[in-house]
DNA sequence: TAGATTGTTAATCGATTAACAATC
DNA sequence: TAGATTGTTAATCGATTAACAATC
């Protein structure tokens, strides 16, 4: 494992992908891969893709042999430390906040929601997959209980902002925010994700643009 | 509206960003703004913003003024060939499918699912939002009838690969993938644009990770 | 061995940043 | 006018790509 100086995003985003893909490949009962063959399924170069395992990795390939898929994909998800699992809560369950409550997939991230909070009482009390519903009203007190540091927000746009706050002044020190509208903290330390359906849509539409001209 | 030469897949993914954050401001009764301003809400520089601006912007912003909001929403929208609606279907109506389907975001970026598909018996000839829902055996027939030429794929990996194929033999050129595989196809015209919740999560990881060193 | 694959070092390419004259 | 903001041109920075010796 090298020196982490300075890895650019769009190398991290580069991570999730191979470990989707080493972890199909895992299951085809391969043992090995080489950077040339990993390259094509990236669709990028084999350079880069020596590059990248070079950094996550402490143990390097072989030659005519490659490297250990099962090393790599601890080694990746070591890196991004999906590896010891993070409570976290989730607020707004309409639509979307259900759907990812519902969710398992997390769970390979390293992530384990315990809760979500929603304002609508016809919800709260209830459990989803074991999951309870409190009401937003219970957010300071739950989070402090419960002692998640992470927090996924899938609210509406209109009080995004007010619940993120909310849930910095409560502790919440990492924000993965679903919800349609730009969010900001203060606070500095707080790291705030923004996931966002668009952006893929927008590169794909712009890529199939470009194909038609 | 400069010759789009070359643009990079970031500056790309930053323009969803200025349109969510230049509608959040039309909200709001603005009808101008400047670069130093909105290059800080998006986190950047203000020479970036001009030069992004510039991309997809015929007209000039003005000294002391800035550029006009409205004006800057449709150049964008534009840019990215969400102004003129296009239809989709949708694959796999499960938890995540279904909330997809129901959700009305799509329209704003200029996506209109007109039908979903499922091989659940129990769900097949439903209508949800007003959108039929098909069984997958009738995918090619519909596609054809439809005339739809993009597709959101919400399967199980495990058979994701096989219905992009079958998507893309009945005439679909975009995929957006959901599906928590890596898909490809063989037609290299066909656009597919991976979705994954993953990689957020692995950017907010990470940054909390260096934040805790 | 021969050759595929490795890791590393150097070259290129491109995006971001800085500087600055122009302008409302 | 004065100054904020603009667009453009040049400098810097960093990531990707290419080249190559090392090795199983």
């Amino acid at each position: 494992m090298k020196e982490q100086s300075n890895i650019s995003l769009n190398q991290i985003r580069r991570y999730p992908v191979y470990l989707k893909i080493l972890r199909d490949l895992k299951k085809t009962g391969e043992t090995h891969i080489s950077s040339p063959v990993l390259a094509k399924m990236m669709n990028s170069s084999e350079e880069q893709v020596r590059k990248d395992l070079q950094v996550v990795s402490k143990d390097s390939g072989k030659p005519k042999v490659g490297r250990n898929i099962d090393g790599l994909i601890n080694d990746i998800e070591t890196f991004l430390g999906f590896n010891n699992d993070t409570d976290a809560i989730l607020v707004g369950c309409g639509q979307f906040g259900t759907a990812l409550l519902r969710y398992d997939g997390f769970k390979s991230y390293g992530l384990n929601i315990v809760a979500g909070f929603d304002n609508n009482q016809s919800i709260i009390g209830n459990t989803i997959k074991g999951k309870p519903v409190y009401s937003v009203d219970e957010l300071e007190k739950q989070i402090s209980e419960l002692g998640v540091k992470i927090a996924i927000l899938v609210t509406p746009a209109s009080v995004a902002q007010e619940i993120a706050d909310r849930l910095v002044d409560a502790g919440v020190i990492g924000i993965l925010n679903f919800a349609p509208t730009v969010i900001s903290s203060k606070n500095e330390n707080v790291v705030i994700e923004e996931i966002d359906i668009a952006s893929g849509l927008a590169l794909l539409s712009h890529k199939l643009n470009l194909r038609n001209r």
